[in-house]
DNA sequence: GAAACGAATGAAATCGTTTTCATACTTATA
DNA sequence: TATAAGTATGAAAACGATTTCATTCGTTTC
């Protein structure tokens, strides 16, 4: 492990003028830059990142936040934020907070220990209160999902516009007795959705009854159950809207296990317009998100925050959602009775 | 931001004591001790990360090399990687080198310059003498990929066996026309795949033509290509054995769209036991793969190698794949006309 | 009662950089 | 020609922890 003594010795230079050949500072002779840069090759010299990150209070890593990566939706995330990142010279931490409050205050300490430069939440389990004490030591970003009382700046989709825009599109199929699914009672992201999912509802003055709503859905699985559920009650719904593509396809999975027709019996949305919604039979009608852009903005955003330091301004970068019409919400039953 | 410093002087104490009362040295007196925490909980004091490293020559992080995180199987592993990481108070460095020699290489350099205490190497995309002289920096554990030119601890999985089993599974329903389709040349797992694929062929002395075989399938639009492909030949394929169930579903969805039944004009069998095996019609056969064990495993070792820092040691472990039978491979033409 | 030992503490060195400040030399400017 | 301005370099101080070594004090032990 050569030092940046070790090529200053090697040179019968200073560190200080090693140092300088390695940060391309100006002031240094080409004769003694190319004499350094052949130590430096000779030794196989790097220079040490703990002791760079000491000295510079910079370590050059990022945190991202996120509930469990194998929602294919964070996976995409991760994807685009480590590409992002990787683009600035930052190297990404992955924080699998697996919905856990505790987990995640845990996490935090990333911060307060400067073990990274920055903290950016895609999911938030914790009140904003508790979160924001970590602001002394630190930029945090939110990018997908949000808090209105935070003042940092934010990244996000016009959730309550996708919400209102896939059930609109079920509401123009001839569906009134529409089911709402979620993921989450804490996640201002699923609150969005709903506030769109009634704002259609209303315009159509359809009525939206407590039955019809199921909270806790966030795995296939959770779609199979969500799908039995509904089959257990009275007055049974035509559509349903989902928070994912997968809920949405265990919706579909068990449905036709038990003999249903989608859309004809029942007209399913996801939501996240994941690759699952072309290979399910039928292919699923969906809410595309810009997923690699809204990276992109947080990654840019927690930079510029890290350079600047001014931690606590409250900006809003929005980018909209898209509906993506596929065959599960396409010719129902009630659609072609009107026809 | 405190320092030790500033706790030091508070208490009236010495850096040292502090430090021993952070690291729960003995030789300190209780007095002393709880002195020490009052003042660390009053400053909200917390040990800066950086100069841990750089005095302690350790990190708590390692790097996790895979090609893509979108790729449900290594989503998984990172999944698992991380949450066993994590239990051992290492953080997780996520590296995709999206199948680039240049990228690897270049996400090396972390453990060159000391920025991780080691390297899960997930997949390989540069040859070993390559990687081979950053074991002076620290160690690099194999863990899925493998190289039997590599001299370091690796946790693989038999995929020699896996190929088999899903090949023996489709010979047993009477195909003898199956076609072969895996990810990538470089990769050993995939190599493997195919000896074991070629095993079970000459088991059952069928013969095995060249053009039958795709080799550059990774995603579900490859599946797509692939079933077109083996549409153009004079002989079509029965069967294909596939590499990863994204392809495997592909080629269904494609074949559906054509007309084909599945499994009667076509069996299909996947690789990986994803999610999306149990969503699509018909369900898909596939290969389970135990990854949180061998993710575990490789935590496991990579920890110990860290610690009793003997980097080139060739250790094998290796965990057994196991076939799950679903619907794209059951009930095929072939196996009806001879039942 | 002296020697030996263990407990409690601190001064200073160390980890490997970057940066500040000082110094020396060269060249342009009045 | 004296002065200012720029160029090139190095010594030493930081960054914030841990550890080595020395010191002091109290308690055994013979």
């Amino acid at each position: 492990m050569a030092t940046i003594e070790d090529v200053a010795k090697l040179t019968g230079l200073s560190r200080t003028t090693v140092s300088r050949v390695i940060n391309n500072h100006p002031y240094v002779s080409e004769e003694k830059r190319k004499l350094v840069l052949e130590a430096m090759e000779k030794l196989g010299y790097v220079p040490n990142s703990s002791a760079r990150s000491l000295r510079n209070q910079k370590t050059s890593i990022l945190a991202l936040f996120i509930p469990r990566i194998t929602n294919p939706f964070f996976s995409e995330l991760v994807e685009a934020t480590e590409i992002a990142a990787a683009e600035y010279g930052y190297q990404l931490i992955i924080c699998q907070t697996r919905y856990s409050p505790e987990k995640e205050l845990n996490y935090m300490n990333l911060l307060k220990t400067k073990q990274v430069d920055g903290v950016i939440l895609a999911s938030i389990q914790n009140e904003w209160k508790k979160l924001k004490p970590f602001l002394q030591y630190g930029p945090i970003v939110l990018c997908n999902e949000f808090d209105d009382r935070a003042n940092v700046p934010t990244v996000r989709l016009d959730q309550v516009y996708g919400g209102y825009i896939a059930t609109k599109h079920l509401l123009e199929q001839g569906h009134t007795k529409i089911a709402y699914c979620s993921g989450g009672y804490r996640s201002n992201v699923a609150k969005s959705r709903e506030i769109g999912f009634k704002k259609a509802l209303a315009e159509y003055k359809v009525s939206f009854h407590e039955q019809y709503a199921f909270r806790d859905a966030f795995h296939i699985a959770d779609g199979k159950r969500v799908f039995q559920k509904m089959m257990e009650l009275s007055e049974r719904p035509t559509a349903v809207f989902t928070g994912s593509d997968e809920v949405a396809a265990g919706i579909i999975s068990e449905a036709v296990k038990c003999g249903y027709r989608i859309p004809e019996d029942l007209a399913v949305v996801g939501f996240d317009n994941q690759a699952i919604t072309e290979l399910t039979n039928p292919t699923i009608t969906t809410v595309h998100q810009p997923v690699k852009q809204m990276a992109q903005k947080a990654v840019d955003v927690i930079v510029e925050k890290i350079q600047t330091k001014k931690y606590e301004t409250k900006e809003i970068y929005e980018f909209p959602l898209q509906l993506i019409v596929r065959a599960s919400t396409l010719g129902s039953k009630l659609h072609q009775r009107e026809a």
